[in-house]
DNA sequence: GAAAACGTGAGAATCTTTCGCATTGTTTTG
DNA sequence: CAAAACAATGCGAAAGATTCTCACGTTTTC
């Protein structure tokens, strides 16, 4: 149960809490943005405030919970974090993506830091491309 | 003379424009953002006003005379093209950035877009850490 | 040189995200 | 289990970045 989750992240039981998690349980194939998870409890009658959503939201990110996003275009999207790191590929035409992880390149990225003396924390890479669905409707 | 540049990208040749690509070839080795431009038009007495730096940046990047950064932290930031692709690595703690190139991590990228079918179009690729100046400043 | 086309500054508008605060809910204590 | 202690919520306002609108000035066209 995500109750625990939640306990274990140090953040109080709440129904908007319990049901954001929900959300982002039921969509583990998508990434959304706060407004999506807004229009998802809307559509489910719960009465949550969109600054509520997007407070918990980083009260989860901040608690490991979730992992957000920039890709291109405005809004910040967010996912379950997984425990394992992974890297995204972005369709330009729908929207798609399809996680990736790479050894090689996580190794060369952490030498490259290495050579230019960075301490390395973190780091984003998004491919952008036209998945092959939208290739055929050109 | 950069007025040719701005007429090889089919603009006229207008004073904001080539200010504004005269203040990007004089700090090549900052990435600015739009406010930075503005701000630096501002001090040499420069009457432009900040939407027209946004809508000439836009402009430029279209023309494929500029890139835009999407780092983090709400703004986006501006350089020349240099012709040739590179990546960055930003310190998160003064926002230094330090560009490199690796073949290695190119080829996988194409590699793994033609494994998931995607056409590839772009990508981005930054890495956030702390950069040997504010390591020491721990 | 007049008409048409383009570029501009200023401020309004938009979009995403955060804040402030009165109210409500959760947990702890006795 | 009620009260105290404290945290979380919803709402609207505010903020920050970017884009839009539009009246006006400049350039180009003929
Ligand atoms: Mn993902
Ligand atoms: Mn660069
Ligand atoms: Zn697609
Ligand atoms: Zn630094």
């Amino acid at each position: 149960m995500e109750n625990q989750q939640i306990k274990r992240a140090g953040l109080k039981v709440t129904a908007p809490r319990v049901k954001i998690l929900g959300i982002l349980e039921k969509s583990r194939k998508r990434h959304l943005s706060a407004e999506d998870v807004y229009k998802q409890l809307l559509s489910q009658d719960e009465e949550v405030g969109l600054a509520t959503v997007y407070r918990v939201l980083t009260q989860f990110e901040s608690a490991g919970l979730v992992c957000r996003r920039n890709f291109e275009g405005g809004q910040s999207v967010f996912e379950l974090n997984s425990g394992d790191h992974h890297d995204h590929l972005v369709c330009v035409k729908c929207g798609k993506v399809v996680e990736f992880v790479d050894t090689l390149i996580e190794e060369r990225q952490s030498q490259i830091a290495a050579d230019k003396g960075f301490r390395i924390q973190d780091h984003s890479l998004v491919i952008y491309g036209v998945c092959p669905g939208c290739q055929s409707q050109d």
